[in-house]
DNA sequence: ACTTGGCACTCGCTGACCATGAGTGCCAGC
DNA sequence: GCTGGCACTCATGGTCAGCGAGTGCCAAGT
């Protein structure tokens, strides 16, 4: 049957309310599209559409808006990932090549993904729970502090200051140091990080009883720099672009902004778009389990270095969102900062 | 004259337009303060307030609203500073208390002070451009790649990664290895890093002309991490106070959130406030520089260790705002987050 | 069986109009 | 210099009518 009109329908509803942000009618659809039907049948497209959930009128008599469902349908068979040129693919490489160290290939790419896409961008760090020990080192800031460093393959650096129970400023102290050093790094470089806590809590059992406050004390800091959270860190930009669409917002921003502060929502957010394949996830409106979120649509991705997938990064918007260019965005900068942090 | 009078209606205002957010009238005034005057003498010193540029009426028969220069008098002369009662400050300092390293202070103090004032907070990272170098660790990664670690006495940690012109993997590229980070480190421990830089420079000269390469790579990278302005980083909380505030801002927090976003605009914010004393500072609407600001007002202090101050922190909000409490809160988290980093 | 033109109906939006009331400015008297 | 009184100004909120976009449905056409 005429089921495949009624999609079309769908399609250029979604499409013009995307770009007017005005619920559209039956009569303003067919300037805009040539389907060749007259608005009658556009009319009762629609009646059987509001039926299955997929569009809804604002009120009586004004024209239909795409529910969440809609968007849905929309997304999955109805569009396709809009290409992008290659100029574009060259400006995003070259944006990213500039980057100096981890934290500026971090900061360049939420810019830009804002920037693109004019919305809200959230990257996370790549992820140290999926990465390993490079290396450790072990700085002794006067006799009886000392400075732990743990330094991840992704170029990540950890520190902490401990108070250590030996005095270390004499040589007796800094010969057993470098021993720590030295075990310390055997059993954990080349470790996940998971793997390289568990490695090294039998750790003291190799040392003398009188060595054994010191190396406890390092272990102890380690574990706790191993497991921190705060590892798991997002960052976000554009905000502003949240003002821009202010009015597509039903009770005020206040809510998505309160989102935004919590991290922990947000690494979520990211967190649970990787059950899926390496594709572009998408996840609308009242798809999001935040309440604050409900009306807002947040698409998002993977990236990182070849098989070691490490972190997550994606946009976030209103529900009426332009999603095949957004997608194409996003996968385009994964992409392209996957490459850079190849290297 | 009864100009003493005329200030005290002017406080009156003020207080209560920041309560209801409403312009306030003579005969509201009157309920609330128990001036012992009429409302006709209320409105004639009204009049002369306005006449003077201290108060506003948004139209004709409304009741009067302070102009920046209203908040400015009020703040300098008509207000002090709220005490703050000890459990208060006992529960600052016992929320500071906790944190574990100096990414976790920044973040409680920035969250603090976004949940005492219900404000937009903004932190500002202490600067190493007024810190010392505490050490500097050179790590081998494979055979042609290093890493130098810049560790600063406030605890942050600086990275880079450099490729070396020798093979450090043999016993002798390590000696070198260890030789350059002897000199190193006896040239820049303890020194402010703008000096640290300095004295680097001729380092080179002091090694045998087939090491000068590493020397002057291993430099060039600290060179770059000592002057690389990404130290001046702040960090941001409360952001959605804002959208509670929504109706104080006159266009929309559209610009708001652009300006927070824009962390130069930020830090200079928090550096010019830095002019004055030690004392809480104060800048209202359009004293601000930055266009999107002109409707907000900042209220900013220095914290650091003892002698060393290193950075600023402060508030942001809408001009109307209860100045004495929030610079009380201000004020309060500043001693206290010094008096953390002074451990 | 589907499509189409037509037609009555709904309902949000806009602008006009009015009553209300908070608030002002001014003046004359104390 | 303060006060009470009074006329005046406007923003606000409510009602009401007209407009128009848009719908739902029906009867006729293909």
């Amino acid at each position: 049957m005429s089921d495949e009109r009624r999609l079309a329908v769908l399609r250029a509803i979604v499409q013009d309310y995307v770009q007017t942000s005005e619920p559209v009618g039956s009569k303003a659809l067919l300037d805009r599209h040539h389907l060749g039907v007259s608005a009658a049948t556009v009319r009762n497209d629609m009646a059987v559409l509001e039926e299955e959930g997929l569009i809804a009128a604002p009120h009586t008599s004004a024209g239909r808006v795409p529910t969440d469902a809609g968007y849905r349908l929309f997304v999955d068979r109805l569009s396709s990932v809009k290409p992008m040129s290659s100029a574009e693919r060259a400006a995003i490489a070259r944006f990213l090549e500039g980057a100096v160290d981890l934290d500026d290939v971090v900061d360049r790419t939420v810019r830009l993904l804002a920037t693109l896409t004019r919305q809200v961008a959230v990257v996370q760090y790549p992820s140290l729970t999926r990465s390993s020990v490079r290396h450790i080192e072990l700085v002794p800031m006067g006799a009886t502090r000392l400075m732990v460093v743990l330094i991840v393959n992704t170029g990540r650096v950890e520190q902490r200051v401990i108070e250590t129970p030996r005095d270390l400023s004499t040589t007796d102290g800094e010969a057993t140091l470098g021993l720590v050093r030295a075990k310390v790094n055997a059993r954990a470089v080349g470790e996940r990080l998971i793997d390289a806590a568990a490695s090294l809590t039998s750790l003291a059992d190799e040392f003398d009883p009188s060595e054994r406050d010191l190396v406890r004390a390092v272990v102890g800091s380690l574990d706790d720099a191993l497991v921190e959270e705060r590892e798991e860190r997002v960052v976000l930009a554009g905000t502003s672009n949240l003002a821009r669409a202010g009015a597509d917002f039903p009770l005020s921003i206040g809510p998505v902004l309160e989102a935004l502060e919590q991290h922990v929502v947000l690494l979520k957010l990211l967190g649970t778009a990787r059950e899926n394949a390496d594709a572009v996830s998408v996840r609308i409106g009242h798809e999001n389990p935040y309440a604050g979120l409900q009306s807002t649509s947040v698409v998002s991705t993977e990236y990182g270095t070849g098989a070691d997938l490490v972190a997550g990064l994606g946009v976030l918007g209103p529900t009426r969102m332009d999603y095949p260019t957004t997608m194409a965005s996003v996968r385009a900068v994964a992409t392209y900062v996957s490459r850079i942090l190849a290297q």
